[in-house]
DNA sequence: CTGTTAGCGCCTTCAC
DNA sequence: GTGAAGGCGCTAACAG
């Protein structure tokens, strides 16, 4: 493995000046520069990034920290973080926090040891209550997953707007008593629960809710265990694609098709919400978006240290298909 | 940020002691031990981990890169190798070849400047062509595609068998005409591609195969032009998830159902696969044993580098639903 | 515009 | 069992 030094003998110059042209630094003869690219080129030479990250005390990488991976809203996310980094020539580190704060706190404390250039995080409640920034290292942006308080760059969805308007358009199809399910481990659920009590009071209806964790399985046993109600709810609403699929699977079970026994509406698109037949109403996000939001809204704040805090708020779109139609009277 | 000096001086001993007891050497006094550590915690001392990896030669950091991070397949293989890593101490770096030989090789150069420790990889088949593990300066594992020749320690699945018992299956239950769609940009798609066309010989059947893009988009577009055919095939068999689900809008969107007017299986098994009525028939992958058998190789080979190369096969397991039901005759 | 040089923070012989 | 000192490969003053 050649190192700097050999570069620079090769080239007939000193090891400054390959480090220079290397950097993109102004200043360098057209001269030097070719002879060095040439024996950069010749020896093969790739700069050692530990040597370079101990001299210059920098990384240029990012952390990012997701709840769920295999939710594929974060995928989604990590894609777009991940694209628009390395054209920035950054790095990313990925970490799954599984809904864990514990996780997600040990990841945390690896990015402080991997002296990241700075982070993006979504997350837990636990970790979000009590949540400042400043308490870091690195400046972090929040995303999908904060309160309205301001204590962090931000990107989130319209979340109680979309509630509002999901919720809405079921009672303007004629459902009434709608049941909503929403998670507990994220401000996300809360303030989409918010969105659907506020639709629900503003046309004299009362709200249902049943808080679940944010996974399958705990959804299809709560839904489950509600199919018992009698009378039957009007529809079921989810806040979150994974509970969406679990009350998806907890009216297959229980033999009740959507609309004609119960409706069903939530939050996310996901490619089998077209597939279940007649086709299931949902908040679609604008997921790649939201991390090319947020991954943006980094590279500013590290820029710009010092600038105002800001918040970035992408709208949902509603998505209406069978699932959700009017209700026979 | 404390240093190795201030931690030194705090307990009133020597750096070389310090390191001695973070790095867990024996040959050190229980009394330096105690104060090294009260000293290291009293300060909040965290080695710089540059100056760890330029002094030590080590990352202990392993690359991962996945073909399509969308594909659910893959979000569980990285869960699985994410935890088993960390509880290794060691970090991972995941890089999404978005099924892009160019991107790929990208990702493994990068893996190369990070000098990591070594690098899970599921090729796409240009790279896979002409692949030597002993090309790279860190040992490779592969994970889902490989070819049968062993240029490198794999795990995969069992894919021509899985595919010749999917398409045996099927043929038992009466359906003779069955058409295969299958990624080109794997290894994976071609073997089970062999393992369908082997079946349908074994039975005195013609094979029909159709090469596709691994993508939604473009198996749905293929499906759909191929449901012109008159007479139509008996069933529609995809080689993977992305591919079945592309089938399965294809259908839905020409109004033909399953198993009424054409039978319909594939590989993985998503959530989605369940609920669109009466089911689809898959084989189902172990997925996070495959990550976990993967990054469980690479540690063994890392431990000892001259150790004969080793190839982990898994079983896929049929699951039987209601689109592969007996053809009313 | 270019070269010399002093570290970045840590690990690891080598003496004691 | 412990400490002193050199150097991993690179960048950034500084001097010329």
């Amino acid at each position: 493995m050649a190192r700097i030094k050999e570069v620079a003998k090769w080239a007939g110059v000193s090891v400054a000046s390959v480090s220079r042209v290397l950097a993109g630094h102004a200043g360098v003869s057209e001269v030097t520069r070719q002879r060095v690219l040439e024996a950069v080129k010749a020896l093969d030479y790739r700069p050692d990034l530990a040597a370079r990250r101990l001299r210059s005390r920098r990384t240029d990488t990012i952390g990012l920290i997701v709840s769920d991976i295999r939710n594929p809203f974060f995928t989604e996310i990590s894609r777009a973080v991940e694209d628009v980094a390395y054209q920035h020539q950054m790095r990313v580190i990925l970490g799954n926090a599984d809904e864990n704060p514990e996780k997600e706190a040990l990841y945390l404390d690896l990015m402080r040891d991997e002296n990241v250039t700075g982070v993006i995080l979504s997350p837990t409640l636990p970790t979000l209550a009590g949540f400042r920034a400043d308490d870091y290292p690195f400046p972090i942006v929040l995303v999908d997953r904060c309160e309205r308080e301001t204590v962090a760059d931000a990107v989130v969805l319209d979340n109680v707007d979309a509630a509002y308007r999901l919720t809405a358009h079921l009672i303007e199809q004629g459902h009434r008593r709608n049941l909503f399910f929403y998670g507990t481990t994220s401000a996300t659920g809360r303030q989409r629960q918010e969105g659907y009590t506020a639709a629900m009071a503003a046309h004299g209806l009362e709200a249902q809710v049943e808080a679940v964790l944010a996974t399958v399985d705990a959804a299809r046993a709560a839904a489950t265990a509600r199919l018992n109600d009698r009378p039957l709810p009007d529809a079921l609403i989810a806040s979150s694609g994974l509970i969406l699929l679990g009350l998806t699977e907890a009216l297959q079970e229980a033999g009740l098709r959507f609309p004609g026994s119960i409706a069903l509406a939530g939050f996310d698109d996901m490619p089998w919400t077209r597939l279940v037949e007649p086709g299931i109403t949902v908040i679609a996000q604008p997921t790649y978006d939201l991390g090319q939001a947020a991954i943006e809204l980094l590279l500013q704040r590290i820029a710009q240290p010092e600038k105002a805090r800001r918040r970035v708020v992408l709208r949902g779109e509603l998505r209406e298909r069978g699932s959700s139609a009017k209700r026979g009277v």
